[in-house]
DNA sequence: GTCTATAGACTGATAGAC
DNA sequence: GTCTATCAGTCTATAGAC
């Protein structure tokens, strides 16, 4: 709601910088776009940045709040439908795939044409900025709706299992987004990158087993996965 | 008294500008460390540095390749020591455990004083500038040597699988180094990340059975494990 | 050969006119 | 809100002293 005469069209400077930032951003990392680079492509002033945004620090916080607070969302819906599907309980790998399959869809996506926010947000895994780091620590909160998750899931496991299960899970979801170049090159291609319903799959069928152990053949059907392509 | 008669080797500048580098580095990050800071704890010319490293980048890169050297023999030798034990063909469990050992017992270590260089390791972890990067992604050598091992230890095995296995096991690693204090506060202090030995077989556990873990009753064929609402 | 002093180009941030 | 002009701070490079 505007208030207070009219204000609404003049955030055009306010956009232009925060998707000129983005995309360049993404295409060459935070350590070597400045504040002029920005500037020169959304084709605004060098001041308009610290006037709308106060600092570099602060344009980059506010482009990584919003992307992730929409992966938070998309985490949060999938748990609630996991739940809601078993009537308040949910199965365990459905709430590790809730919590690791927005991530590794947003940034692991199957093209070479990646949009500039998912390339974005691979750059933030990547290069760990400060400003980007100040946020990630106060995600805990979210996390622990996903720790709860758990222990309705399994209400008779212990409660540091279910923290390593979870820390575990997302070790692996988030390394293979950083490092998939790595992978990549020492497998020579063979791990295929770009079968994110086969990692997804693959992830969480380890994170289950850390958690079920050796009683694979107890209560949980957790099998590796195996195969790997399309 | 410049030299002549009873004279250390010179490069005293050199080795102060490197040990008061990697103390504020591991003190106050990367990002909040400047030239001129190491030079005045060092007690030498700001030129010093660029004369004996020719850049900033560069003796970062001197410090975390030092490091890193002496983190990957002592793999090695582990290694080595567990292939000799199997008569060449190293236990599964045994490679892992060279694997990620060494990185975790430098850098979890019990106390809270730790070693600079152990400190300044985490540094390099959480905080990834270029010049780190840039020597990471030249170890897949290393790894290579690790990815052989696994092969002569399961010849049966997918190479696929390998890989897939060894990353899983460099990334809960990594990322329990990296993320160490997210879990704390997530678990409440319930994780103990002062048990490295604890932590190791954790870790080990896991990814032993993310290669055998499906089969403990049979091969166990292409099975997903469950399906999203989509 | 080592080291110092000094100068240069660039960055993010800011003050004040419009 | 926008812009010009300028700030203090950074890393880098080089000429020259010991």
């Amino acid at each position: 709601m505007s208030h207070s005469g009219h204000d609404m069209p003049t955030d055009h400077t306010r956009t232009a910088i925060l998707s000129a930032a983005e995309r360049l951003y993404a295409d060459r990392g935070f350590a070597d776009v400045t504040l002029r680079d920005i500037v020169a492509a959304a084709d605004v002033n060098l001041a308009a940045v610290n006037y709308h945004f106060g600092s570099k620090d602060e344009l980059i916080a506010e482009l990584f709040v919003t992307r992730s607070l929409a992966t938070n969302r998309e985490r949060l819906n999938e748990l609630k439908a996991a739940e809601a599907a078993g009537g308040g309980r949910a199965a365990i790998d459905a709430i590790f795939r809730a919590l690791v399959g927005p991530t590794l869809r947003g940034c692991l996506g199957p093209d070479n044409e990646r949009s500039a926010a998912a390339r974005f947000m691979i750059r933030a895994s990547i290069e760990s900025v400060p400003p980007i780091r100040r946020i990630k620590n106060r995600e805990i909160d979210h996390l622990r709706k996903f720790a709860a998750a758990m222990r309705r899931s399994l209400p008779g496991r212990d409660q540091v299992e279910l923290y390593w299960g979870l820390h575990f899970a997302l070790a692996m979801a988030h390394q293979t987004i950083r490092d998939s170049e790595r992978l990549i090159k020492l497998s020579e291609g063979s791990c295929d990158l770009n079968d994110v319903a086969g990692i997804l799959d693959r992830i969480v069928a380890v994170s289950v087993m850390a958690l079920t152990g050796g009683e694979a053949e107890k209560k949980a059907p957790a099998k590796l996965v195996a195969r790997d392509a399309r």
